[in-house]
DNA sequence: CCGCATCCTCATGGATACTG
DNA sequence: CAGTATCCATGAGGATGCGG
Protein backbone atom coordinates (compact mmCIF):
# COMPACT_ATOMS: atom_id res chain seq x y z
CA UNK A 1 0.00 0.00 0.00
CA UNK A 2 1.08 3.74 -0.47
CA UNK A 3 1.75 5.31 2.22
CA UNK A 4 -0.23 8.18 4.01
CA UNK A 5 2.64 10.53 4.70
CA UNK A 6 0.74 11.06 7.98
CA UNK A 7 2.56 10.49 11.33
CA UNK A 8 -0.88 9.43 12.48
CA UNK A 9 -1.66 5.92 14.35
CA UNK A 10 -4.51 5.19 12.18
CA UNK A 11 -2.85 5.86 9.43
CA UNK A 12 -0.21 4.01 10.04
CA UNK A 13 -1.67 1.12 11.03
CA UNK A 14 -3.39 1.23 7.70
CA UNK A 15 -0.26 1.19 6.07
CA UNK A 16 0.53 -2.04 6.67
CA UNK A 17 -3.37 -3.95 7.13
CA UNK A 18 -4.90 -1.34 5.28
CA UNK A 19 -4.85 -3.33 1.65
CA UNK A 20 -7.80 -5.31 0.19
CA UNK A 21 -7.57 -8.55 1.65
CA UNK A 22 -4.98 -8.34 4.69
CA UNK A 23 -7.38 -8.17 7.47
CA UNK A 24 -9.68 -10.88 6.58
CA UNK A 25 -6.13 -13.17 5.97
CA UNK A 26 -5.36 -12.17 10.01
CA UNK A 27 -8.95 -13.30 10.73
CA UNK A 28 -8.48 -16.68 9.37
CA UNK A 29 -5.19 -16.84 11.09
CA UNK A 30 -6.48 -15.87 14.52
CA UNK A 31 -8.56 -19.63 14.00
CA UNK A 32 -5.11 -20.62 14.26
CA UNK A 33 -1.81 -21.61 11.96
CA UNK A 34 -2.95 -22.32 8.94
CA UNK A 35 -1.43 -24.04 5.45
CA UNK A 36 -1.43 -22.35 1.97
CA UNK A 37 -4.07 -23.95 1.14
CA UNK A 38 -6.38 -23.38 4.45
CA UNK A 39 -6.17 -20.17 3.39
CA UNK A 40 -7.76 -20.05 0.00
CA UNK A 41 -10.14 -22.42 1.49
CA UNK A 42 -10.78 -20.05 4.28
CA UNK A 43 -10.73 -16.68 1.95
CA UNK A 44 -13.60 -17.27 -1.29
CA UNK A 45 -12.78 -15.13 -3.42
CA UNK A 46 -9.24 -14.49 -2.86
CA UNK A 47 -6.80 -14.75 -5.87
CA UNK A 48 -3.75 -17.20 -5.45
CA UNK A 49 -1.04 -14.24 -6.28
CA UNK A 50 -2.74 -12.18 -4.10
CA UNK A 51 -2.86 -14.32 -1.67
CA UNK A 52 1.07 -14.46 -1.90
CA UNK A 53 1.99 -10.83 -1.91
CA UNK A 54 -0.17 -10.03 1.21
CA UNK A 55 1.16 -13.14 2.76
CA UNK A 56 4.97 -11.72 2.15
CA UNK A 57 3.59 -8.06 2.71
CA UNK A 58 2.26 -8.98 6.16
CA UNK A 59 5.55 -11.43 6.91
CA UNK A 60 7.78 -8.11 5.88
CA UNK A 61 5.99 -5.97 8.44
CA UNK A 62 5.71 -8.51 11.14
CA UNK A 63 2.38 -9.89 11.43
CA UNK A 64 3.05 -12.74 9.83
CA UNK A 65 5.19 -15.59 10.26
CA UNK A 66 5.79 -18.64 8.11
CA UNK A 67 7.39 -21.68 9.34
CA UNK A 68 7.53 -25.38 9.39
CA UNK A 69 4.92 -27.19 9.66
CA UNK A 70 4.47 -28.90 12.99
CA UNK A 71 3.96 -32.42 10.56
CA UNK A 72 6.93 -32.17 8.26
CA UNK A 73 7.73 -30.77 5.35
CA UNK A 74 5.16 -28.60 4.45
CA UNK A 75 4.49 -24.71 5.05
CA UNK A 76 2.61 -23.12 7.50
CA UNK A 77 1.42 -19.37 8.51
CA UNK A 78 1.16 -18.24 11.77
CA UNK A 79 0.66 -14.69 13.66
CA UNK A 80 3.43 -12.87 15.13
CA UNK A 81 2.08 -11.92 19.15
CA UNK A 82 1.74 -8.40 17.56
CA UNK A 83 -0.14 -9.78 14.78
CA UNK A 84 -2.34 -11.10 17.49
CA UNK A 85 -3.31 -8.29 19.11
CA UNK A 86 -5.51 -6.74 15.77
CA UNK A 87 -7.88 -9.51 17.54
CA UNK A 88 -9.21 -6.35 19.46
CA UNK A 89 -9.88 -4.30 16.23
CA UNK A 90 -11.04 -6.83 14.43
CA UNK A 91 -13.88 -7.63 17.18
CA UNK A 92 -14.89 -4.04 17.09
CA UNK A 93 -15.34 -3.88 13.98
CA UNK A 94 -17.66 -7.31 13.70
CA UNK A 95 -20.30 -5.66 16.52
CA UNK A 96 -20.17 -2.43 14.67
CA UNK A 97 -21.15 -4.50 11.27
CA UNK A 98 -24.11 -5.52 13.42
CA UNK A 99 -26.86 -3.83 11.11
CA UNK A 100 -24.99 -5.30 7.84
CA UNK A 101 -25.47 -8.92 8.84
CA UNK A 102 -29.06 -8.61 10.10
CA UNK A 103 -30.37 -9.06 6.32
CA UNK A 104 -28.85 -12.36 6.04
CA UNK A 105 -26.19 -14.35 3.90
CA UNK A 106 -27.65 -13.93 0.73
CA UNK A 107 -25.50 -15.07 -1.57
CA UNK A 108 -22.56 -15.06 0.15
CA UNK A 109 -20.32 -17.42 0.99
CA UNK A 110 -20.48 -18.91 4.63
CA UNK A 111 -17.61 -20.56 6.52
CA UNK A 112 -18.99 -22.11 10.37
CA UNK A 113 -15.59 -21.33 11.26
CA UNK A 114 -15.54 -17.56 11.47
CA UNK A 115 -18.27 -18.23 14.20
CA UNK A 116 -15.44 -19.09 16.43
CA UNK A 117 -14.54 -15.31 16.13
CA UNK A 118 -18.02 -13.08 15.55
CA UNK A 119 -19.77 -14.93 18.42
CA UNK A 120 -17.22 -13.83 21.13
CA UNK A 121 -16.78 -10.82 20.01
CA UNK A 122 -20.76 -10.22 19.92
CA UNK A 123 -20.91 -11.45 23.23
CA UNK A 124 -18.15 -10.25 25.11
CA UNK A 125 -19.93 -6.50 25.72
CA UNK A 126 -22.72 -7.49 27.10
CA UNK A 127 -22.77 -10.75 29.51
CA UNK A 128 -21.13 -10.08 32.31
CA UNK A 129 -20.92 -13.08 35.05
CA UNK A 130 -21.52 -15.89 32.77
CA UNK A 131 -22.73 -19.06 34.61
CA UNK A 132 -20.39 -22.06 34.44
CA UNK A 133 -21.15 -24.30 31.20
CA UNK A 134 -19.51 -26.33 28.72
CA UNK A 135 -22.03 -26.67 25.27
CA UNK A 136 -21.15 -28.29 22.25
CA UNK A 137 -21.99 -26.57 19.08
CA UNK A 138 -22.87 -28.25 15.90
CA UNK A 139 -22.54 -25.60 13.39
CA UNK A 140 -23.02 -26.79 9.81
CA UNK A 141 -21.52 -30.00 10.09
CA UNK A 142 -18.31 -28.01 12.36
CA UNK A 143 -17.74 -28.85 15.76
CA UNK A 144 -17.16 -25.98 18.29
CA UNK A 145 -17.34 -26.00 22.08
CA UNK A 146 -19.17 -22.96 23.75
CA UNK A 147 -17.84 -22.62 27.29
CA UNK A 148 -17.93 -19.70 29.88
CA UNK A 149 -14.78 -17.47 31.22
CA UNK A 150 -14.27 -14.30 33.17
CA UNK A 151 -14.08 -11.89 29.68
CA UNK A 152 -17.32 -13.50 28.35
CA UNK A 153 -17.23 -16.34 26.07
CA UNK A 154 -14.58 -18.18 24.26
CA UNK A 155 -15.56 -20.81 21.40
CA UNK A 156 -12.91 -23.18 20.80
CA UNK A 157 -12.27 -26.43 19.36
CA UNK A 158 -14.52 -28.68 20.43
CA UNK A 159 -12.56 -31.69 22.57
CA UNK A 160 -14.88 -34.21 23.37
CA UNK A 161 -14.65 -33.09 27.30
CA UNK A 162 -17.78 -33.77 29.10
CA UNK A 163 -20.43 -31.30 27.79
CA UNK A 164 -23.44 -29.83 29.16
CA UNK A 165 -25.77 -29.88 26.51
CA UNK A 166 -24.66 -30.29 22.06
CA UNK A 167 -27.04 -28.22 20.50
CA UNK A 168 -28.01 -28.31 16.44
CA UNK A 169 -28.18 -24.79 14.63
CA UNK A 170 -27.84 -23.67 11.59
CA UNK A 171 -25.20 -21.16 11.33
CA UNK A 172 -27.05 -18.10 10.46
CA UNK A 173 -29.34 -18.37 12.81
CA UNK A 174 -26.44 -18.85 15.34
CA UNK A 175 -25.31 -15.02 14.40
CA UNK A 176 -28.45 -14.01 14.47
CA UNK A 177 -29.07 -14.88 17.85
CA UNK A 178 -25.61 -13.67 18.83
CA UNK A 179 -26.21 -10.23 16.71
CA UNK A 180 -30.00 -9.78 18.67
CA UNK A 181 -28.36 -10.44 21.97
CA UNK A 182 -26.24 -7.41 21.39
CA UNK A 183 -28.70 -5.26 19.64
CA UNK A 184 -31.81 -6.20 21.74
CA UNK A 185 -31.71 -3.51 24.76
CA UNK A 186 -33.08 -5.46 27.08
CA UNK A 187 -31.91 -8.57 25.55
CA UNK A 188 -30.07 -10.69 28.54
CA UNK A 189 -30.24 -14.04 27.31
CA UNK A 190 -28.60 -16.36 24.58
CA UNK A 191 -30.85 -18.93 23.03
CA UNK A 192 -29.81 -21.57 20.59
CA UNK A 193 -31.94 -23.91 18.63
CA UNK A 194 -31.70 -27.78 19.70
CA UNK A 195 -33.28 -30.22 17.06
CA UNK A 196 -34.20 -33.85 17.77
CA UNK A 197 -34.99 -35.34 15.11
CA UNK A 198 -38.15 -33.59 13.72
CA UNK A 199 -38.58 -31.36 16.93
CA UNK A 200 -36.75 -28.23 17.63
CA UNK A 201 -36.71 -26.25 20.69
CA UNK A 202 -35.20 -22.91 21.62
CA UNK A 203 -32.99 -23.71 24.88
CA UNK A 204 -32.02 -20.67 27.20
CA UNK A 205 -27.55 -21.40 27.32
CA UNK A 206 -26.68 -18.70 29.31
CA UNK A 207 -28.72 -15.97 30.83
CA UNK A 208 -27.20 -12.94 32.36
CA UNK B 1 -15.41 -1.41 -2.76
CA UNK B 2 -15.93 -4.77 -4.78
CA UNK B 3 -17.78 -7.46 -2.32
CA UNK B 4 -16.16 -9.73 -0.74
CA UNK B 5 -18.92 -12.20 -1.39
CA UNK B 6 -18.21 -13.82 2.55
CA UNK B 7 -21.41 -13.77 5.02
CA UNK B 8 -18.87 -12.41 8.18
CA UNK B 9 -19.15 -9.27 9.71
CA UNK B 10 -15.44 -8.31 9.28
CA UNK B 11 -15.81 -8.65 5.57
CA UNK B 12 -19.18 -6.64 5.51
CA UNK B 13 -17.51 -3.70 7.15
CA UNK B 14 -14.76 -3.58 5.11
CA UNK B 15 -16.61 -3.47 2.15
CA UNK B 16 -18.16 -0.03 3.76
CA UNK B 17 -15.06 1.59 5.61
CA UNK B 18 -12.33 -0.29 3.81
CA UNK B 19 -11.32 1.87 0.92
CA UNK B 20 -8.62 3.27 1.07
CA UNK B 21 -8.92 6.70 2.67
CA UNK B 22 -12.57 5.75 4.48
CA UNK B 23 -10.91 5.07 8.01
CA UNK B 24 -8.99 8.48 7.82
CA UNK B 25 -12.08 10.47 6.74
CA UNK B 26 -13.66 10.06 10.11
CA UNK B 27 -10.95 9.98 12.24
CA UNK B 28 -11.94 13.68 10.66
CA UNK B 29 -15.42 13.58 11.38
CA UNK B 30 -15.31 12.20 15.19
CA UNK B 31 -13.55 15.43 15.89
CA UNK B 32 -16.31 17.02 15.17
CA UNK B 33 -18.58 17.87 11.80
CA UNK B 34 -16.73 19.81 9.19
CA UNK B 35 -16.39 21.06 5.71
CA UNK B 36 -15.27 19.80 2.34
CA UNK B 37 -11.91 22.81 2.74
CA UNK B 38 -11.42 21.28 6.70
CA UNK B 39 -11.37 17.65 5.32
CA UNK B 40 -8.80 18.38 2.82
CA UNK B 41 -6.81 20.33 5.47
CA UNK B 42 -6.70 17.44 8.23
CA UNK B 43 -6.45 14.61 4.93
CA UNK B 44 -2.88 15.69 3.97
CA UNK B 45 -2.18 13.74 0.50
CA UNK B 46 -5.81 12.75 -0.61
CA UNK B 47 -6.78 14.20 -4.24
CA UNK B 48 -10.44 16.26 -4.11
CA UNK B 49 -12.00 13.94 -6.12
CA UNK B 50 -11.52 10.72 -4.17
CA UNK B 51 -12.62 12.72 -1.26
CA UNK B 52 -15.69 13.62 -2.85
CA UNK B 53 -16.40 9.80 -3.66
CA UNK B 54 -15.69 8.72 -0.55
CA UNK B 55 -18.23 11.02 0.99
CA UNK B 56 -20.88 10.03 -1.32
CA UNK B 57 -19.96 6.22 -0.18
CA UNK B 58 -20.14 6.91 3.26
CA UNK B 59 -23.38 8.77 3.39
CA UNK B 60 -24.54 6.38 0.68
CA UNK B 61 -23.98 3.50 3.34
CA UNK B 62 -25.13 5.53 6.43
CA UNK B 63 -21.60 6.10 8.11
CA UNK B 64 -21.74 10.47 7.48
CA UNK B 65 -24.37 12.71 7.08
CA UNK B 66 -24.37 15.83 4.96
CA UNK B 67 -26.25 18.64 5.74
CA UNK B 68 -25.98 23.04 6.10
CA UNK B 69 -23.91 23.94 8.56
CA UNK B 70 -25.54 25.93 11.40
CA UNK B 71 -23.48 29.15 10.18
CA UNK B 72 -25.55 29.66 7.26
CA UNK B 73 -25.59 28.66 3.46
CA UNK B 74 -22.41 26.12 3.39
CA UNK B 75 -22.42 22.05 3.72
CA UNK B 76 -20.58 20.67 6.55
CA UNK B 77 -20.19 16.51 6.63
CA UNK B 78 -20.77 14.70 10.26
CA UNK B 79 -20.87 11.23 11.25
CA UNK B 80 -24.37 9.03 11.83
CA UNK B 81 -24.32 7.77 15.45
CA UNK B 82 -23.64 4.40 13.43
CA UNK B 83 -20.82 6.01 12.22
CA UNK B 84 -19.14 7.41 15.46
CA UNK B 85 -19.46 3.81 16.55
CA UNK B 86 -16.03 3.18 14.61
CA UNK B 87 -14.78 4.90 17.85
CA UNK B 88 -13.79 1.85 19.35
CA UNK B 89 -12.39 0.33 16.04
CA UNK B 90 -10.19 2.91 15.16
CA UNK B 91 -8.89 3.49 19.05
CA UNK B 92 -8.23 0.00 18.46
CA UNK B 93 -5.59 0.46 15.57
CA UNK B 94 -4.15 3.36 17.11
CA UNK B 95 -3.42 1.56 19.69
CA UNK B 96 -1.59 -1.40 18.11
CA UNK B 97 0.05 1.28 16.07
CA UNK B 98 1.61 1.83 18.91
CA UNK B 99 5.53 0.25 17.63
CA UNK B 100 5.00 2.05 14.25
CA UNK B 101 4.88 5.28 15.86
CA UNK B 102 7.74 4.70 18.16
CA UNK B 103 10.58 5.72 15.69
CA UNK B 104 9.05 9.33 15.21
CA UNK B 105 7.35 11.14 12.17
CA UNK B 106 9.86 11.10 9.95
CA UNK B 107 8.80 13.44 6.73
CA UNK B 108 5.38 12.46 7.89
CA UNK B 109 2.49 15.21 8.06
CA UNK B 110 1.37 15.96 11.26
CA UNK B 111 -1.72 17.85 13.01
CA UNK B 112 -2.10 18.16 16.48
CA UNK B 113 -6.34 17.52 16.17
CA UNK B 114 -5.02 13.88 15.47
CA UNK B 115 -4.03 13.57 19.01
CA UNK B 116 -7.77 14.21 20.73
CA UNK B 117 -7.98 10.84 19.45
CA UNK B 118 -4.90 9.11 20.03
CA UNK B 119 -4.27 10.27 23.55
CA UNK B 120 -7.44 8.75 25.22
CA UNK B 121 -7.22 5.73 22.81
CA UNK B 122 -3.35 4.90 24.63
CA UNK B 123 -4.53 5.66 27.74
CA UNK B 124 -7.91 4.27 27.91
CA UNK B 125 -6.54 1.00 28.45
CA UNK B 126 -3.84 1.53 31.36
CA UNK B 127 -5.59 3.92 34.23
CA UNK B 128 -8.12 2.82 35.89
CA UNK B 129 -8.51 5.29 38.76
CA UNK B 130 -7.38 9.12 37.35
CA UNK B 131 -7.32 11.52 39.88
CA UNK B 132 -9.42 14.42 39.59
CA UNK B 133 -7.77 16.83 37.04
CA UNK B 134 -7.62 19.57 34.08
CA UNK B 135 -4.92 20.52 32.57
CA UNK B 136 -4.42 22.62 29.82
CA UNK B 137 -2.06 21.47 26.72
CA UNK B 138 -0.39 23.59 24.47
CA UNK B 139 0.43 20.86 21.60
CA UNK B 140 2.24 23.14 19.02
CA UNK B 141 0.12 25.77 19.08
CA UNK B 142 -3.00 24.09 19.48
CA UNK B 143 -4.57 24.09 22.94
CA UNK B 144 -6.57 21.30 24.50
CA UNK B 145 -7.72 20.37 27.60
CA UNK B 146 -7.37 17.06 29.07
CA UNK B 147 -9.38 16.23 31.96
CA UNK B 148 -10.00 13.13 34.08
CA UNK B 149 -13.30 10.77 33.69
CA UNK B 150 -14.36 7.52 34.73
CA UNK B 151 -13.76 5.79 31.75
CA UNK B 152 -9.86 7.45 31.09
CA UNK B 153 -8.92 10.45 29.86
CA UNK B 154 -10.48 12.85 27.77
CA UNK B 155 -9.34 15.45 25.52
CA UNK B 156 -11.61 18.22 24.34
CA UNK B 157 -11.26 21.93 23.25
CA UNK B 158 -10.07 24.53 25.60
CA UNK B 159 -12.58 26.53 27.06
CA UNK B 160 -10.85 28.79 29.60
CA UNK B 161 -11.97 27.20 32.82
CA UNK B 162 -9.97 26.84 35.45
CA UNK B 163 -7.28 24.60 34.95
CA UNK B 164 -4.72 22.69 37.29
CA UNK B 165 -2.26 23.82 35.51
CA UNK B 166 -0.83 24.14 31.77
CA UNK B 167 1.57 22.32 29.25
CA UNK B 168 3.57 23.66 26.61
CA UNK B 169 4.67 20.29 24.40
CA UNK B 170 6.15 19.32 21.93
CA UNK B 171 3.56 17.17 19.43
CA UNK B 172 5.58 14.14 18.94
CA UNK B 173 6.49 14.04 22.78
CA UNK B 174 3.26 13.90 23.88
CA UNK B 175 2.39 11.44 21.55
CA UNK B 176 5.65 9.15 22.43
CA UNK B 177 4.83 9.74 26.34
CA UNK B 178 1.38 8.50 25.77
CA UNK B 179 3.24 5.31 24.01
CA UNK B 180 5.28 4.84 26.50
CA UNK B 181 3.08 4.63 29.14
CA UNK B 182 1.09 1.93 27.20
CA UNK B 183 3.93 -0.11 26.10
CA UNK B 184 6.53 0.03 29.42
CA UNK B 185 5.10 -2.79 31.55
CA UNK B 186 5.71 -0.53 34.86
CA UNK B 187 4.46 2.83 33.85
CA UNK B 188 2.04 3.72 36.20
CA UNK B 189 2.42 7.62 35.33
CA UNK B 190 2.25 10.32 32.77
CA UNK B 191 4.56 12.76 32.74
CA UNK B 192 4.25 15.88 29.89
CA UNK B 193 6.89 18.47 29.69
CA UNK B 194 6.60 22.22 30.98
CA UNK B 195 8.19 24.76 29.51
CA UNK B 196 8.82 28.22 31.29
CA UNK B 197 10.98 30.40 29.60
CA UNK B 198 14.41 28.21 28.92
CA UNK B 199 13.93 26.12 31.90
CA UNK B 200 11.74 22.78 31.39
CA UNK B 201 10.57 20.23 34.06
CA UNK B 202 8.99 16.83 33.18
CA UNK B 203 5.70 16.72 35.76
CA UNK B 204 4.15 13.91 36.26
CA UNK B 205 0.25 14.65 35.18
CA UNK B 206 -1.13 11.76 36.73
CA UNK B 207 0.00 9.07 38.35
CA UNK B 208 -2.31 5.29 38.98
C1' DC C 1 -12.73 31.57 -2.37
C1' DC C 2 -15.65 26.70 -1.84
C1' DG C 3 -17.32 22.33 -3.57
C1' DC C 4 -16.92 19.53 -6.41
C1' DA C 5 -16.56 17.17 -11.80
C1' DT C 6 -13.58 15.76 -15.71
C1' DC C 7 -9.65 14.02 -17.87
C1' DC C 8 -5.58 11.50 -18.16
C1' DT C 9 -1.84 8.42 -16.65
C1' DC C 10 -0.15 4.82 -14.08
C1' DA C 11 -0.29 1.50 -10.30
C1' DT C 12 -2.93 -2.16 -8.35
C1' DG C 13 -6.35 -5.92 -8.22
C1' DG C 14 -8.67 -10.00 -10.37
C1' DA C 15 -9.11 -14.21 -13.19
C1' DT C 16 -7.00 -17.85 -15.25
C1' DA C 17 -3.24 -20.62 -16.89
C1' DC C 18 0.82 -22.63 -15.79
C1' DT C 19 5.17 -24.51 -13.27
C1' DG C 20 8.81 -26.50 -9.82
C1' DC D 1 0.83 -28.39 -3.01
C1' DA D 2 2.45 -23.81 -3.18
C1' DG D 3 2.89 -20.66 -5.44
C1' DT D 4 4.31 -17.58 -10.66
C1' DA D 5 3.26 -15.52 -14.98
C1' DT D 6 0.27 -13.23 -17.86
C1' DC D 7 -3.26 -10.36 -19.36
C1' DC D 8 -7.08 -7.38 -18.66
C1' DA D 9 -10.17 -4.39 -15.78
C1' DT D 10 -10.49 -1.26 -12.17
C1' DG D 11 -9.15 2.32 -9.18
C1' DA D 12 -5.82 5.85 -7.30
C1' DG D 13 -3.42 10.27 -7.94
C1' DG D 14 -2.61 14.63 -9.99
C1' DA D 15 -3.90 18.53 -12.74
C1' DT D 16 -7.30 21.30 -14.19
C1' DG D 17 -11.93 23.29 -15.12
C1' DC D 18 -16.06 25.41 -13.64
C1' DG D 19 -20.38 27.02 -11.56
C1' DG D 20 -22.02 29.34 -7.38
Amino acid sequence: MRSYGQYCGLARSLEVVGDRWNLLIVRQLLLGPARYRDLIDGLPGIATNLLADRLRDLEASGVVERRLATAGNTIEYALTPWGSELRGPIEGLIRWSTPLMIPGPGTDAFRPEWLALAVPALLATRVQNPPAAMIGLDIGGALFQLRSASTGFEVGPHDNHALDATVHADPAYILGLAAGALTLGDARALGVVETDGDESVIRTVFAA
